[in-house]
DNA sequence: CTGTCTCGCTTACACCGTAAGTGAAACGTG
DNA sequence: CACGTTTCACTTACGGTGTAAGCGAGACAG
């Protein structure tokens, strides 16, 4: 397995770090465990990484970097903002158990900055006034982290039996509260993709009062 | 400080947990610490606590509790959302150390489900059919929390001196985005009130358009 | 051959959450 | 009153954590 000839890097140790939270979460990864997984000791790592913080940043980075991004100028501002959005979903949930990392560690870091460029530069070819755009982004980007991390939370993550969800609906509907009761049914069962579409669009649509030559299209 | 004659009990500790949090920040917070807090040894702590976990769920249940709901059948719906998400942000901002635990621990817990049903009441008595009103509940929570997340990671959190607000101006303007660089000396500076503001308002406007019998008002 | 540099190694420290057991004070019941 | 029982802070100990410090073998330049 660990081929003593390949030597350490701070690129292997990443990829490492990635592989090990994927498998078992983030509370799993340790400088000792990340060590092992690359048949080395803790300490030999510090040759390479500045720390388990700087780990942590290598994966939030390497995540963040493969979402790869619409060349800007083609189709409306409304395609381009769906494509930032639904890839940077996308890339996230490619590392389920990672991505809290990337949504809970520094989101103005310089590696974000690429996405964030690319969403104002949609914006700003479209009409949006910079003030808008600004707040159009900010807007984007709380939603997206609000969603992601209300899916990763969510206890129907994972597939999940029937009878948890069973389960659930029933704690819900002897909750003692009326309208949860009442929609216990509804509140059991998540369909995230189709939630965050869901807010999504309508975002886009309550965004098109800001992108003045637009003059409107359908709305259903 | 410590009086030795008050005894020890699950809402003393998380009291003093919170107070720990609030002036050294989550990661502070070790049951040690805790202990030594409330001039006691660490292991007493588990005699009227499950553990560190419990603990901080006491936390985020204490800051959960406080924020006080509208009595909800009075005005439209809203001024509903408004008094719950602007409510909800004011809760969270008066522990801002500990928000994150509030934002990140179990949104579903129930200690949330007033908050919800207050939400979903609102909603539903004023002509939202069920699955909207659960769109709708779903999408203000992942604003809502996307919102205070980045507002809690902001570089700008704290009182910041004119200097910092310059540097990062200046690194954005220097990194190579165009859009970025552009709109730097808008994105230096953050009004997270404003922002919040701006994003609810757009969202209850969006939102107009699920409750059938508002034949609206006004829109600037 | 001899520096110097690279880099994995070992050892050690301070800290963490908590399992386990001990003993003194407080209490209900005879 | 005396008696078990319960409460609850205590001490000790175990297996983990991140990482500071320094060692030593090999590679490479002069």
């Amino acid at each position: 397995m660990s081929d003593t000839r390949t030597p350490l890097s701070r690129e292997r140790i990443v990829g490492a770090a990635l592989r090990v939270i994927d498998e078992e979460g983030v509370d799993a990864l340790s400088m000792r465990r990340l060590a092992a997984a690359l048949g080395v000791q803790a300490m030999s790592l510090y040759n390479h990484v500045d720390g388990k913080a700087d780990v942590l940043d290598g994966v939030t980075e390497f995540i963040t970097k493969d979402m790869q991004l619409p060349r800007h100028t083609e189709g409306g501002w409304e395609d381009g903002i769906r494509s930032v959005a639904h890839g940077f979903r996308r890339a996230s949930l490619r590392h389920p158990r990672a991505c809290e990392l990337v949504l809970t560690r520094q989101l103005s870091s310089p590696h974000a900055l690429p996405t964030i460029n690319c969403s104002l530069t949609v914006l700003l070819d479209h009409g949006f006034d910079e003030a808008a755009a600004v707040h159009a982004l900010r807007l984007l980007i709380s939603f997206q982290v609000g969603s992601l991390l209300r899916e990763f939370h969510s206890p129907a993550f994972k597939g999940e039996e029937e009878s948890a969800v069973q389960e659930r609906r029933a704690r819900l509907e002897g909750s003692g509260f009326g309208a949860v009761a009442k929609l216990a049914p509804r509140l059991a069962v998540i369909d995230h993709e189709a939630e965050f579409t869901f807010g999504l669009e309508l975002l886009i649509g309550a965004l098109r009062a800001y992108a003045p030559q637009t003059q409107q299209t359908h709305r259903d």
